[in-house]
DNA sequence: CTCTACGAATTTTTT
DNA sequence: ATTCGTAGAG
């Protein structure tokens, strides 16, 4: 019982939260403070101390990155290996229990988990079948919709049509496509959360089994549990609150997929016993970072309240850059960190953060041109790439014939003779007969209901998959993928194929064989399982794992969203711009916009040392110029915080009628404007000069207009 | 079936 | 600007 080793490195707060009695407890944990921490001490805690079996824990993240790293910091921690916890995200625990328990839960042994593309292919192969227009009924849409249903729990058959013919429609189409899924045995992200949800709360004798099993849960980043997951949690410790989850109201920032902060204020109201844990004391940031994030933050509304401290001291400045345009914002960002470099700084520790991914070009550009390696996260990942997704149907079709979207995708792919009007005839016997592709296209040969050289085509493709079936028995599972990439010619086919990076594509196909070689199916252990079917779940569920060549010393680009979690000594935070960030699709909506606010603090606390903001005063979005204003963001960190950096005078001025426009002096980009008519308005963008002077105006009461400067009369405010 | 051309859309992302 | 998907021609 090594009981200093769990506690001494802790301090008191920590402490608190990790020999918290056995009851629900709530981590309120601010970034930095070492959350992931308090939850690896608090199981080594309840096994090591309160004597509770590694059997019977359970712990729940989000990723699958987070998951690995308590699973090893536990093992660390404990120093044996921690097979026995069940340590997972929501979809790979709900996945494995729908596994173990597929006739129960409805579902074929076979089933195949689909990825969000797979879904889209599905839905919108559905909208053809029902003969809905695709403009007027986006399958973009219509997924969101689906999945927003699912994850908020609500089946097609309980929801409501609100005697409107919309709601009508959508409904039919989410009960088509349930439909669809249950025939062909395909299961998409929210289906797997609900079904694990619905399999416990419609089978007493799992829910008495599992709940007797899990005597401890603990959940990460519980701030971004949707209604279906924190349903599931509750079923598993349903009166007994045996629930103990970490999180931080104020890092929220997945609202817009479902994600329900509010479910932190029903668990503290489903558990009025509960213990409740601030852990403030932050071990990442200097105290002028720290204040500048609680500063921002502090102007939401409904927080549970939270204030970060360090011991450490106030630390350097923020940084703050006015940019002419995007490409000097890139030039100033880069020059900054070529200091860093030269200084014996390490590219790794520096990170630059923007809030949407088309903004990443520019920095990658320069920093290219500077010959600074750099690193972009976020891009397509291994998984997701055409020629792997390809592949992968293949095989999931040699486990599962009824896979009706992994047939479509490779039934004439390599093309092999089978054209849109023989798919046409055998989607029809298909509908006609409520089959899948696969026995439609039987039923299409037997019946020669297409031409005797289409007919020869389908039958050379059901031999193919059969004899690779046939022959990939008793392989190796890399030996099986080899096969049928080899076999299928699709290896062929895209080494032929000079124009599309065929070349690439082909070397993609060779290390999907060597990723199957690497495979290790002891990691998901499920004994029942083939380890095909193991891999194919791990394709769709861990899809992300593949790209973990951090072993460069590379300066990061990422999303704010993908740096949740992550740390760096030098953060640069860029495009500070209303309408860029916060985004313009927020700023109408108070809820949005504090969204938006998390997501600022979430990207101000990522930082160590240094903080460097920057905006442009000029942008090319979509083509056109902006001329945005600094974000709102900027002006709620207290001024003191913040140096302003000013390149010298003669570096960098742009040329005359060149990026930036010319200002008339009395009106400026941003200005806020009144107009006699129209009221009160911000002057958006200017153009022209003397008489034939412009400017576009953004009323509030009428909308954005232009106005001749010449004659219209307008007043600046305030 | 493949290639070109035109039009529309265009936060954030994991699973 | 750029990408992506569809429609129409070759």
């Amino acid at each position: 019982m090594d009981i200093t080793k769990i506690i001494t490195p802790l301090n008191a707060a920590q402490r608190a939260a990790v020999t918290a009695p056995p009851g629900a407890t709530l981590v309120l944990a601010g970034a930095g403070s070492g959350k992931t921490r308090v939850l690896v001490h608090r199981i080594a805690w309840q096994i090591q101390v309160a004597g509770l079996s590694p059997h019977a824990v359970l712990a729940v993240t989000f990723t699958n990155k987070a998951a690995k790293e308590m699973r090893s910091r536990l093992e660390d921690l404990l120093n044996l290996p921690a097979h026995a916890l069940w340590i997972g995200t929501f979809h790979g625990l709900a996945h494995r229990l729908l596994r173990r328990h597929a006739e129960r839960s409805g579902l074929p042994s076979t089933f195949q988990v689909m990825d969000s593309a797979d879904q889209l292919r599905v839905i919108k192969r559905l909208l053809n079948t029902l003969g809905l227009d695709e403009a007027q009924w986006p399958a973009k849409q219509l997924q969101w919709h689906i999945n927003a249903q699912k994850d908020a729990g609500v089946r097609a058959r309980q929801g409501s049509d609100g005697n409107d013919p919309y709601q009508r429609q959508l409904l039919a189409v989410y009960r088509a496509y349930e439909n669809i899924c249950q025939r062909s045995g395909l299961v998409d992200f929210a289906e797997l959360l609900l079904r694990a949800h619905e399999l416990l709360r419609d089978h007493q004798d799992l829910l008495d089994f599992y709940q007797q099993r899990f005597q401890q849960v603990h959940v990460d980043e519980f701030q971004d549990t949707n209604t279906v997951q924190y349903a599931w949690l509750r079923l598993l410790t349903e009166g007994r609150g045996n629930l103990f989850v970490v999180g931080d109201d104020d890092q929220s920032i997945y609202g817009w997929r479902g994600a329900k902060i509010e479910n932190i204020h029903l668990f503290r109201k489903h558990h009025p016993d509960h213990q409740l844990v601030k852990l403030e004391q932050n071990y990442r940031s200097t105290g002028t970072i720290l204040k500048a994030a609680n500063a921002v933050i502090g102007f939401n509304s409904g927080r549970i309240g939270k204030e970060l401290w360090t011991q450490t001291g106030d630390g350097e400045a923020i940084a703050l850059y006015a940019a002419f345009n995007e490409l000097d914002e890139a030039y100033f960002v880069v020059e900054r960190i070529r200091a860093w470099v030269a200084a014996g700084g390490s590219r790794s520790d520096i990170a630059i953060l923007y809030r949407s991914n088309a903004q990443s070009r520019q920095f990658e550009e320069k920093l290219m041109a500077s010959h600074i390696p750099y690193r972009v996260y976020g891009g397509l990942r291994f998984f997701d790439r055409a020629e792997i997704k390809t592949a992968l149907a293949y095989l999931r079709l040699l486990v599962n014939r009824t896979d009706d979207t992994s047939f479509e995708r490779v039934v004439n792919l390599p093309t092999r003779g089978i054209g849109a009007s023989t798919l046409e005839t055998v989607r029809h016997v298909a509908r006609e007969h409520q089959l899948s592709l696969w026995a439609a296209t039987e039923t299409v040969i037997q019946q020669t209901r297409v031409s005797a050289r289409a007919g020869q085509a389908l039958k050379r493709f059901l031999n193919l998959i059969n004899q690779l079936a046939e022959q990939a028995r008793g392989l190796e599972l890399f030996e099986q993928v080899k096969l049928v990439v080899e076999k299928s010619a699709l290896l062929a086919f895209y080494q032929q194929d000079k124009a599309d990076r065929g070349e690439e594509k082909a070397e993609n196909l060779e290390e999907l064989v060597n990723a199957a070689k690497l495979f290790d199916p002891y990691q998901n252990n499920e004994e029942s399982l083939s380890e095909l079917d193991l891999f194919l779940a791990y394709a769709a569920l861990e899809a992300g794992e593949m790209q973990a060549d951090d072993a460069a010393d590379c300066v990061q680009l990422m999303t704010l969203h993908s740096a949740k979690g992550l740390e760096f000594k030098q953060v640069f935070l860029v495009g500070m711009e209303e309408g860029l960030f916060p985004s313009q699709q927020s700023v109408d909506d108070a809820g949005r916009l504090e969204e938006e606010r998390r997501l600022c603090y979430v990207g101000i606390t990522r930082a160590m040392r240094g903080l460097c903001l920057s905006y442009s005063e000029s942008r090319r979005l979509y083509g056109r110029e902006t001329h945005p204003r600094p974000s709102r963001f900027l002006k709620e960190i207290p001024p003191h915080l913040v140096q302003e950096v000013r390149l010298r005078a003669n570096t960098r001025r742009p040329l005359p009628g060149f990026g930036v426009v010319q200002s008339s002096g009395q009106f400026k980009l941003g200005q806020r404007v009144r107009h006699e008519k129209f009221g009160k308005g911000v002057i958006l963008q200017q153009e022209g000069e003397g008489a034939q002077e412009r400017v576009q105006v953004s009323f509030q009461q009428v909308g954005v207009k232009w106005l001749m400067l010449a004659y219209a009369k307008l007043a600046t405010d305030g």
